[in-house]
DNA sequence: GTGATATACATAACATGTTAATAAATATGA
DNA sequence: TCATATTTATTAACATGTTATGTATATCAC
């Protein structure tokens, strides 16, 4: 009896993208500095880092794997491409894809940035506890998991 | 006697980022439409909402409250003042300051989304589950507390 | 094979994110 | 009081987010 009629929107505060967006922020603090100083933004950060777990991808795979929509992730190829850092090449058996591979280069920075990734983990498990971050994994994904059933994939309704 | 030496990058697909990012597109992905339909962006709706919670509010406060840097806002408020849907004045005391007002428009498009938004909660709760969600703004704010113990504020090491 | 559809990618146009630089008003301290 | 520093807000410049549109290639129906 102490849920009167609350159909009011929750408090700014308490909204869930926004606290998904200040854990965000509070994340990438500490590893933005990293990421300037080697002269990289957050997003192609993503990218390097997908193409140093697997080379080769084409970009509807980059887009998928690193969350970034199509155009964003078209001019941050040209971007990487102008400064060496990966190479494109056409796929053989389909003319449309572009394939991207990391360069020497693109490696190289990989492998300078990535410490300061892990410390960054590091640093976060210290803080946060193992067990809390493991669970604040599982809760995110079933979030995912749980907005994605039914109500997507048969959107054909319009 | 299981953990090697497993001084690697975690998985992209399990990076900390990269999860909370799934989850507020998948918060969003349902909310983004109602907004698109009053031509509205999801920063813009920010900045009216927080104007319906407390009005009057300076552009610094709304950069805090709305989590928006403040060229960011000074573009949307200019954005939201040519079609009428906030105002703004001077502030008596301190003339840098600018006072942000809502427009009966303003309201007007605030009471036609408000109900959308609550929906989408009740979405969330529903599909979720109320002690989950509770859970999961509890952990997110104490990973944003425990990262900024400390390690702000105190910056002047420079 | 031809024509309609779908897919992969790019570009356009505008809004926002982000850092740096600037202008104007105010606070501070000698 | 005056010079200096700080605060508030804007603008510049470039990267990205986002929707719509264009273009070339593939695929499918027939």
């Amino acid at each position: 009896m102490d849920t009167i009629d609350e159909r009011v929107l929750r408090g700014f505060d308490r909204s869930l993208p926004m606290a998904l967006l200040r854990a965000r922020e509070a994340v990438m603090k500490k590893f933005t500095p990293s990421l300037r100083a080697n002269n990289m933004s957050a997003q192609q950060w993503r990218v390097i880092r997908a193409l140093n777990e697997q080379d080769g991808l084409d970009i509807s795979e980059l887009s998928d794997r690193c969350h970034l929509l199509m155009p964003s992730l078209s001019r941050i190829i040209q971007n990487l491409e102008k400064r060496d850092l990966v190479s494109r090449s056409q796929s053989e058996e389909d003319n449309r894809r572009s394939v991207i591979n990391l360069t020497d280069e693109g490696h190289a920075v990989f492998r300078k940035i990535a410490p300061k990734s892990i410390e960054r983990y590091e640093f976060i498990t210290d803080r946060f506890g193992y067990g809390k971050l493991e669970l604040l994994y599982e809760l995110l994904d079933e979030l995912v998991e749980k907005l994605q059933e039914g109500g997507d994939a048969h959107d054909r309704s319009t």
